[in-house]
DNA sequence: TTCAGGATGTACT
DNA sequence: GTACATCCTGAAC
């Protein structure tokens, strides 16, 4: 399947972040191992405009310094003590811009992801587990055994771990607002959340439910 | 099925 | 010191 180049991240952020859907991330393990899932859920993140940005108006610390890099690249981050999230670097080099990866569905190597994500093999999971599998950021990078060692990585370089190929684009695409950032003040309101929908459930990463929750925490 | 609360480390003020 | 682009567990329904 053919890898997609950089003139593919070299666009409009919110654009790449709707046509990632059903494109197919791949992993290669140091071991040699290959996992592939399809993107399922993406955001984007427009530095300049976009308080939700961690380099919104172009703030470069040690941490946004990956966001300035040249589009295609990968841009993950630590969060929350415990998490990895993975985004991929848009827009032409010096515009802060990418698009995160929310959520995938495994489509290559399912056991390996299920050994990393939970220490188990995928027989032994339950089924609230099996529902669960790499629908959030955090979830992703565990199942894709990622970290901030690959921060940096080139995603347009076939020889590289990381990297994302063609895939069918999906019947249908749902649009809404981001999750989790409740600070950002006008920006919570971007459309700028796509996903697909998934067998029998129309709510991607978080439903309703959770971002109501989300503000309910933030009003205390 | 839904909710509340805690875990956890880094970046930044 | 505070906030953070999150997730898991266990309890209540």
């Amino acid at each position: 399947m053919k890898v997609l180049g950089r003139d593919f991240y070299d666009r409009d952020t919110v654009t790449v972040a709707r046509e990632l859907l059903g494109k197919t991330l791949v992993r290669v393990l140091e071991g040699g191992g290959r996992l592939c899932c399809s993107i399922a859920e993406t955001e984007a993140y427009v530095g300049p405009v976009d308080k939700a940005c961690h380099a919104y108006q172009y703030r470069r610390t040690a941490r946004t310094e990956t966001l300035f890099a040249r589009p295609g690249t990968a841009y993950v981050y630590f969060i929350y003590g415990m998490y990895h999230c993975l985004n991929a670097v848009t827009e032409p080099e010096g515009t802060p811009c990418a698009v995160l990866i929310r959520g995938a569905v495994p489509t290559e190597n399912e056991e390996t992801m299920a050994l990393l994500r939970f220490r188990r093999t995928l027989g032994e999971l339950t089924a609230y587990q099996r529902r669960n599998f790499l629908n959030g950021p955090g979830k992703l990078c565990r199942g894709l055994d990622l970290n901030r060692t690959h921060n940096g990585l080139d995603l347009t370089d076939p020889n590289g771990p990381l990297y994302v190929t063609e895939g069918p684009a999906p019947e249908r695409i749902l649009v809404g607002e981001r999750i989790g950032i409740d600070y950002a003040e006008e920006a919570v309101h971007f459309p700028w959340r796509f996903w697909v929908p998934s067998e029998g459930a129309e709510a991607g990463t978080g439903g309703a439910g959770r971002a109501a929750r989300t503000r309910r925490k933030s009003q205390i």
